[in-house]
DNA sequence: CCGGCGCCGTTACACGCCGTTACAAGGTTG
DNA sequence: CAACCTTGTAACGGCGTGTAACGGCGCCGG
């Protein structure tokens, strides 16, 4: 990565702005808070982000209209953040210009995927011709993980079935390779949940995925146990 | 495609009536804002529209007044918009020759799946009146659906029947690939209303809809369950 | 108005995911 | 070496999902 993208995020629960700033931070990227809509024009007149995280629900003016206004005048891309169950209006934030919407309350690595996901899409100006997906792959060890389409490849190209836990779990590891990762992390990051005292989870999904990665725990080429500490990945993660 | 039906919107309120027409317009329909009953009449006198679409409450002669005005002399086809659960305004509305009735808030698909309905209904050449895919075809992996003659062709070209329910779903797939879409949203975009609990309408109708594009669910290549979370659809769709 | 037909919501049941539990196999500590 | 820890995983069972079957309802052709 040449610079890090710089990110605006405009929500009023200052919980929540914290939440998501922090998150994209420690993910390298650059992230500014905005309280209002008020806040982002006046960010805007001093610097321009690679994309903005919008909340529709704010006190004054409310994230579609922002919305609208922004993309009418072909500024950066978009990412809505409503409420729950608010359909209508997110049909409505893809139609007047949004690139993508995300549900609240969110998972902390859905907003990190998503923003990924858009200034990529917003920076390549190439057309990948990937196989069934719109573009980003995580390899090692001739593996390939498609984040968007949910997908798993052996080195022989053949798909491996991923249950939801294997999937999230996998994920985990690709995005964060050769780290120790905690058994809270990765309770965290799987299910959004903490553990609770003698939480086996983490561990039998790990045992599960690994049997699905032919990983023997032995002598693990995949995913080490670090005693006392968690799991890490160890091969060398490409991005394609 | 003859030529893109011409629709008049008759609203009062600005935003509403935006909306109304861009949604239409997206669709590929012409269509034209009447902020009031007397901006219909001025249009009328220059163009003739194939559907009316007018909001029964409105300052100065009301949606009521103009339809029985208008339907008495045997114009086009109207749909009413009036506030929601209004059956009274139903009745009455339909009595006195209005084609349909849509409360408010509207599905901004309902809008458009409407209009379409008594478009087909009233030409005698069903298909040709209204607007053809030209900019709207969603293909992916060999298949193609048509959201404007709501056709769906398998990778050798042949003709797959899909019940309105099914188009509806798969529309909502390849209009959000790659994104977990929960049953609450499904709900909401095939038929505009919640689930009830334990409802497995979605679950039921997405069954039938696999098994039309043969879609293995052990090993799905279109449409995968993501546990807890709802369904997503993994091909890359081109819109061409 | 009647009867057939197709759509689709409900129900019922089978099946597989995954969280819990239990136990085995090390490792660590004293 | 004993006691205790941590981790791997088999086994079990609750529950979420797939889908066959049934039947109500609306549509359409007589």
């Amino acid at each position: 990565m040449t610079e890090a993208p710089f990110i605006a995020v405009v929500e009023d629960d200052p919980e929540i702005r914290a939440l998501a700033v922090s998150l994209l931070e420690r993910e390298n990227f650059d992230a500014a808070a905005c309280e209002n809509a008020a806040a982002l024009d006046d960010l805007l007149t001093r610097r321009t982000p690679d994309l903005i995280i919008l909340d529709v629900m704010m006190p004054g003016e409310d994230g579609l209209s922002v919305c609208r206004r922004i993309s009418a005048q072909g500024g950066p891309p978009i990412m809505l953040v409503t409420a729950k169950g608010d359909d209508i209006d997110r049909i409505i934030g893809l139609e007047i210009g949004a690139d993508d919407y995300l549900p609240k309350p969110f998972h902390p690595r859905e907003l990190v995927a998503r923003a990924r996901a858009i200034l990529r899409r917003a920076s390549s100006t190439t057309a990948s011709a990937l196989p069934s997906s719109g573009g980003h792959l995580f390899r090692f060890e001739g593996w390939s993980l498609d984040p968007a389409a949910r997908g798993l490849l052996d080195p022989d190209g053949l798909p491996v079935e991923l249950s939801a836990g294997e999937f999230e779990l996998l994920s985990a590891f690709v995005q964060h390779p050769q780290r120790v990762l905690s058994r809270d992390f990765l309770m965290d990051w799987t299910k959004g949940r903490d553990a609770t005292p003698f939480d086996r989870a983490v561990d039998v999904a790990l045992s599960r995925l690994r049997r699905k990665l032919r990983d023997d725990p032995q002598s693990p080429k995949f995913i080490r146990t670090v005693r006392n500490g968690g799991y890490l990945f160890a091969p060398r993660v490409e991005r394609a």
